[in-house]
DNA sequence: TGTACATCAGTGAACGCGCGTTCACTGATGTAC
DNA sequence: TGTACATCAGTGAACGCGCGTTCACTGATGTAC
């Protein structure tokens, strides 16, 4: 075992506190990638990484909520960055939605700590305005704005099936998180054709003129391919 | 403040251990519905709620791990139960698969903690079969069995159509238990909206008869409906 | 240039708390005789 | 029917621990004169 460690951190210049408050992030962040959950990162542990006494935190946080609320922005951020960078070559409004998808799912496996934090965990302090200012929120909207200018989605309002395709990368990207053992098969094949699936549904929803029901499903696929094989009788 | 209220609890006759041991259950899953996590329910607030001493506990559960599992067991049977329920008296495989999933979908939102803690959380002990043996898992893939069976869907493996068909619920779920504050509108439309467009979206897949990939999609929707507004510029 | 002083980032020690789990024990119940 | 005894569900007290947070203090830094 090797001795106690400390090795002290010079102390900050006078008017570079935040030099610190950005390393405490960063540990933050990093601690909680290995941790399941909130709990599993203390204040306590935080201060030991940053080679810090734990009082110090307490110096540019209010209280954990308010470091864990640093973190999650910081998360965000990387996961806008991540989006932008793979839509940035795209060569239409579809091929820029797959490419946000693919990369917000991505960004979710490849970090599921940080997207358990910022996406499944209760929010600390819940606010609609923060999530839909959110960098990734509006470029992802903004891109369904574009397929709806493109004919592509039905004409009228985007936030609705913005929230709709959002659900379906955060549906495959939780439950490859939370059920990693299933059979997903080849998971970049999984997370396309979920969300090529969500896509399609929404654009085959203009294509019929009317909000899908299961209803109308049923009668819209009967009135385009009527039954291969004769339905069994259910047993 | 009323006395520390010694309850004290009629010793189980012999052979009936088994009864401490459900109303151990039971309490904790009351509790942890009330809980954001699961460290905010405790070995001993589940022992003062049943009237028992910590201790007790452990003759009836190796760990707090083994107590938790029993409780998310229950909550899968309370979820198949529901979803049986609902799809008791669907008309067809296509209304049955909707039923299922709006039950689904109730049952989160009516139970989000139940809900977070066996579908969101990281699983103590993650096991394949376990899930795919669960009851709720087994009548939705036999669903969507008789949907292939009926045409609906594509023939071939349901199990990549269920796993979708889960996310998708799934998605939409657990970002309701999330994030409730986002702008949802009437929530059941949200969801059955959802829920369409992914199953229609798998439908699609097959009258188009290839896996759909994004350009797949621009270009089978540009066949059918050439756009309607010519595509602006993007800012 | 030298010195007294104000500032304030960071410290050391402690506060009070609740946690999961263990262990020797108790005492009501059922049973053997 | 009566009594000694074995069983074992549940107890009381404690173990060792880590937590978030507070508070009076320190001492390097920068500044006023």
């Amino acid at each position: 075992m090797t001795a106690p460690a400390v090795v002290r951190r010079r102390r900050s210049q006078r008017g570079s506190g935040d030099q610190l408050r950005a390393e405490i992030v960063a540990v933050a962040k990093r601690l909680l990638a290995a941790a399941t959950s909130v709990d599993g990162v203390s204040i306590r542990a935080v201060a030991d990484a940053v080679g810090v006494t734990p009082p110090s935190i307490y110096l540019h946080f209010a209280d954990k909520n308010d470091l864990i609320a640093a973190v999650v922005a910081d998360v965000f951020a990387e996961l806008d960055a991540a989006m932008l960078e793979a839509g940035a070559r795209a060569q239409g409004p579809m091929e820029k939605l797959r490419d946000y998808g693919m990369a917000y799912v991505r960004f979710a496996v490849d970090h599921p700590e940080h997207y358990r934090l910022a996406a499944m965990d209760p929010c600390p302090r819940p606010d609609v305005d923060e999530v839909l200012a959110n960098s990734a929120f509006v470029h992802f909207n903004a891109t369904v704005v574009e397929c709806i200018e493109a004919g592509i989605f039905p004409a009228g309002d985007p936030l609705p099936i913005t929230l709709d395709l959002w659900s379906a990368a955060h549906g495959i990207a939780s439950l490859l998180i939370a059920k990693p053992f299933l059979p997903w098969g080849d998971r970049d094949q999984a997370v396309e054709r979920v969300l090529c699936a969500a896509a399609l549904g929404h654009a085959a929803v203009g294509l019929v003129g009317e909000p899908a029901t299961p209803a109308r499903v049923t009668e819209w696929l009967k009135r385009r391919r009527p039954s291969r094989r004769t339905p069994r009788a259910s047993r």
